[in-house]
RNA sequence: GCCGAAGUGGCGGAAUUGGUAGACGCGCUGGAUUCAAAAUCCAGUUUUCGCAAGGGAGUGCGGGUUCGAUUCCCGCCUUCGGUACCA
């Protein structure tokens, strides 16, 4: 071989690395473990194009690091092959979404095969796979049996809630629930089983009810919150409506605190952390009842800011609470029912892009001050969400400007609660200040002022503290094929579970991917789609809804450690070991679904007794997006995709690796340059002669370093270590460059210098180091080398070649010896010819010299 | 609007604890080698004044702290991401 042919090296170690099974990883006790994920793709039919493999590329070089320096390193791919792309592409071809989806697994195989990942493909994993989704619904399983207990602030079984019921009843049970429940334990057992169930969904982390979704017409389908945006639909931007559906949700809000106060100690980026932060929305509040003059209902109400109770001049109830039609006097009933009619055919969309167009109606009801006992006009507006809180504010225009909005429009009086507040202008917003025109809160703090309106309202038996979370509970059912089976049968309009050990529910045949002619989901197509319990002759119809594209990959991680296991959804020896991941790879825009549910879930199995942690991953780092040359998206829409085969075509995988990395710091979004891949091209090319004499023959020396030489490598060896730890690759390639280029300067083709550095470099650019490694003589991988060690010795400089600055600018440099002191540095400096030039004549003011570093004169 | 991140040559970017701004690479210019090309090698390349030697300016803008600021502080501007009436 003459020249670097990387079509043959690397051809060779992909079958030779295969083979011998190099990347195969077992539990081993004796070693310490280190686990890295990258975020698993939903196999497209496009392809993988030159942006996706950013972060696997940065993943491999961190976990081959972390092999070479002793750990055992868990690095698995797998594929999130349920979803909407392959139905929808069903729905057009009639063709199964198996066949589309394996045939595109296939080939996202054998791109990602091209690239010399180190994955343990023994452990491969596949949503869409029976074996699989198996354990996805068993998890289903174990949060249908699970309530969530606010004292133990734990999930437990559902049985324990059982044991309660039966011994007190509702008595002393603080659960988090989505009713309000109150019998005694004879009640309970007299209830009737349906009824004993019914009350049960209220309590179980995955349950079913009616609740208001979002419905997407378009896709036939309803969304959670994190796959809308801007209103409409994230996959297709279709338009949304609300709709009240039965579907099956889980209780997330019910660990909304956990997932808050759990991300403290999580090394996750802060803005990252800030997203989610803003996602719960955790908010610190009251409740407050206010009586309605002539009614027996009392209004309730949440509100940040109890103190300025004396400021509400109205209340605001938003368009869909309860109360409306319930209020409204005989006067307003027209002008209410137009209103009410004119917000309803609003979409989501028209709503949010009206904001500046003020609405609402009055009730012609009045609330009654419990403090001032004064009447407060009750209106209806839509800037009142039904959703949040309790769907009615009480409206103190002088301190919220959506209130001093709506007041100044109807012309509602706006008195001052805070001194000094002026509020023609506006509203004052300030948490800071004292009260003022509040009564028995006047001369407060408004930290003092919320503190006592708590104690006032809780004598008076009409308010409380409370807190307040801005997240929803997840709907998880959609009316779709392709997802998983919930495993669950209706008997008498109540579901049960399947019993675990008829587990896989596997997704049956259908003729077509569409809904039923009566509006039912896919399923409702299936030719026999029921369940015979054990031990009942009859059948019973199975649930027509499937799971969301965020189940299988909320507990991913878990099968790595374990994915042939058909007795358990991993063991707990593996996951013992194993533990979660240290470090996770991935893209932000997953920061308020997956990442949300990925959390939930792992809490839910912590607290259920299957995991010993109960954060999923440690250390999280986003990678930045690969724009296209002309600085768009990289998309097949606009023609601009470059597909990593045809770069690895032309200048191979360790081209490709090594600059990918050189583009910039992998949190970065940076623009993608064909051209640049020349350089790294180039510097392999140099390595590769470094090694070989002028007529193309493997040429290595064995004779001792000399001390440039070795100054080189342990430079190199030092600042790579650095990099590396820091996951900051691209200066790690230019390194490389650097040692090279100092290398080939000094003719150096050595043996003591050139292991260690191929050792450094085979992370980065695995091929091409392997094979100069077996080249040099050496039987086993170079990835069962060892991290060579820098030595300080051999960096340690004779002399300095010292900057000499007048007033901060630097204006010549002076070799001097490292062993003179800052007081002999001074003196000489101050004495050279340059210098005197510079000062001209004068005394310089000050000198401030830093040993090995600067010399600055102020004149 | 609110929250977050980022602004450095023609381009991607480097400068890790306040200490030579522009490492490394792309591109470009000139040259060597070659019949020619590819490949390789050498020199130059922030800008401005200057033939040069040498000088001025310079890390989004304006201030500040410091002997010294891309780095720290204050106030703005721009771009990107998140969120969007959450009471």
């Amino acid at each position: 071989m003459s020249e670097y042919r990387f079509e043959e090296v690397e051809k060779k170690w992909r079958q030779e690395w295969v083979k011998r099974g190099t990347y195969t990883v077992k539990t081993d006790p004796n070693k310490p473990k280190y686990y890295v994920l990258d975020m698993f793709p939903y196999p497209s039919g496009a392809g993988l194009h030159v942006g996706h493999p950013l972060g696997y590329i940065a993943s491999d070089i961190y976990s081959r690091y972390k092999k070479l320096n002793g750990f055992n390193v868990l690095h698995p791919m797998g594929y999130d092959s349920f979803g909407l792309p392959a139905e929808q592409y069903a729905i057009q071809t009639g063709q199964h979404p198996a066949i589309t989806t394996k045939t595109n697994i296939d080939r996202y195989r054998g791109q990602l095969d091209l690239m010399g990942f180190s994955y343990d493909w023994t452990r491969e994993i596949r949503t869409s796979d029976s074996d699989y989704y198996r354990w996805t619904q068993w998890i289903f399983l174990q949060l249908f049996d699970s309530w969530y207990n606010k004292e133990t602030n734990k999930a437990e079984r559902i049985a324990s809630l059982l044991d309660k019921f039966n011994a007190a009843g509702t008595d002393g049970v603080k659960a988090v629930c989505g009713g309000e429940h109150e019998f005694t334990s004879i009640q309970w057992k007299e209830f009737s089983e349906k009824k004993q169930q019914l009350i049960l969904l209220d309590y179980r982390l995955a349950f079913i009810s009616d609740t208001s979704v979002n419905w997407c017409p378009a896709l036939g389908t309803v969304l959670a919150n994190d796959e809308i945006k801007d209103g409409v639909s994230e996959r297709g931007g279709h338009p949304v409506e609300q709709r009240k559906m039965r579907q099956w949700s889980m209780r997330i809000t019910a660990y909304a605190d956990r997932l808050l106060q759990g991300l403290e100690k999580l090394d996750w980026t802060e803005s990252l952390k800030d997203i989610q932060r803003n996602w719960i929305g955790k908010s610190i509040g009251a409740t407050i009842f206010f009586d309605i003059e002539g009614s027996e209902e009392k209004l309730e109400i949440f509100t940040t800011r109890p103190d300025t109770i004396f400021g509400t001049t109205f209340m605001v109830l938003a368009p869909e609470h309860e109360l409306v039609a319930k209020i409204t006097a005989t006067s307003q009933k027209d002008a209410m029912e137009n209103y009410l009619t004119s917000t309803k055919a609003k979409t989501e969309r028209d709503r949010m892009s009206d904001t500046k167009n003020i609405s609402g109606v009055f009730t012609g009801a009045y609330c009654i001050h419990p403090f001032s006992g004064e009447q407060i006009p009750i209106w209806v507006a839509d800037y009142v969400l039904a959703g949040y809180g309790t769907g009615a504010v009480m409206a103190v225009p002088s301190g919220d400007q959506r209130d001093w909005d709506f007041a100044s429009h109807f012309g509602l009086p706006i008195p001052a609660v805070i001194e000094g507040s002026n509020v023609t202008e506006g509203a004052n917003e300030s948490k800071e200040g004292v009260l003022t025109n509040s009564n028995f809160l006047n001369g407060l703090k408004v930290k003092d002022a919320i503190k006592e309106i708590l104690k006032r309202l809780h004598e008076k038996g009409i308010g409380f503290k409370k807190v307040n979370f801005r997240m929803r509970d997840a709907v998880f059912s959609r009316q779709r094929y392709w997802g998983e089976p919930i495993p669950m049968y209706f008997k008498d309009g109540v579901p049960y579970p399947i019993a675990t050990e008829d587990l896989p529910l596997v997704l049956p045949e259908v003729d077509k991917y569409l809904p039923t002619e009566t509006g039912e989901p896919p399923l409702g197509r299936a030719s026999d789609w029921s369940y015979t319990p054990k031990e009942e002759s009859q059948s019973y119809p199975l649930e027509l809804n499937t799971m969301p594209g965020w189940a299988g990959s909320s507990w991913y991680f878990l099968r790595y450690m374990d994915p042939n296991n058909d007795g358990e959804f991993v063991a707990k020896e593996a996951v013992d070991y194993w533990q979660n991941v240290d470090l996770y790879l991935g893209g932000a825009e997953h920061a308020t679904g997956h990442l949300l549910y990925f959390r939930f879930w792992t809490k839910v199995l912590c607290d259920l007794g299957y995991l010993p942690f109960d954060e999923p991953a440690k250390k999280l780092i986003n990678q930045g997006m690969i724009q296209a040359e002309d600085g768009q998206k990289m998309s097949k829409r606009y023609g601009n995709v470059v597909n990593p085969d045809d770069i690895i075509a032309h200048y191979g995988a360790d081209s490709l690796r090594l600059h990918e990395m050189f583009l910039g710091p992998i949190e970065q979004h940076k623009p993608w340059n064909t051209k640049g891949i020349e350089g790294v091209y180039r510097f392999l090319k140099k390595l590769w002669r470094l090694v070989h004499d002028h007529n193309g023959n493997f040429s290595i020396q064995n004779t001792p370093a000399t001390k440039d030489e070795l100054k080189a490598l342990h430079k190199a060896i030092k600042k790579v270590t650095e990099d590396n730890e820091r996951f900051s690759f691209n200066t790690s390639v230019s390194t490389f460059m650097v040692a090279v280029n100092e290398l080939s300067e000094l003719n150096c083709n050595k043996r003591e210098v050139l292991e260690p550095l191929l050792i450094v470099m085979s992370a980065h650019c695995p091929f091409i180091c392997e094979e100069l490694w077996e080249k040099l003589g050496n039987k086993d991988s170079i990835t069962n080398a060892e991290w060579p060690r820098f030595n300080e010795a051999f960096l340690v400089e004779d002399s300095i070649l010292y900057p000499v600055s007048f007033n901060g600018k630097m204006r010549f440099k002076i070799e001097l010896s490292a062993e003179l002191g800052a007081k002999e540095v001074e003196e000489i400096v101050l004495k050279d010819a340059q210098s005197l030039k510079y000062l001209e004549g004068q005394q310089p003011k000050k000198v401030i010299v830093v040993p090995k570093r600067i010399v600055n004169i102020v004149v």
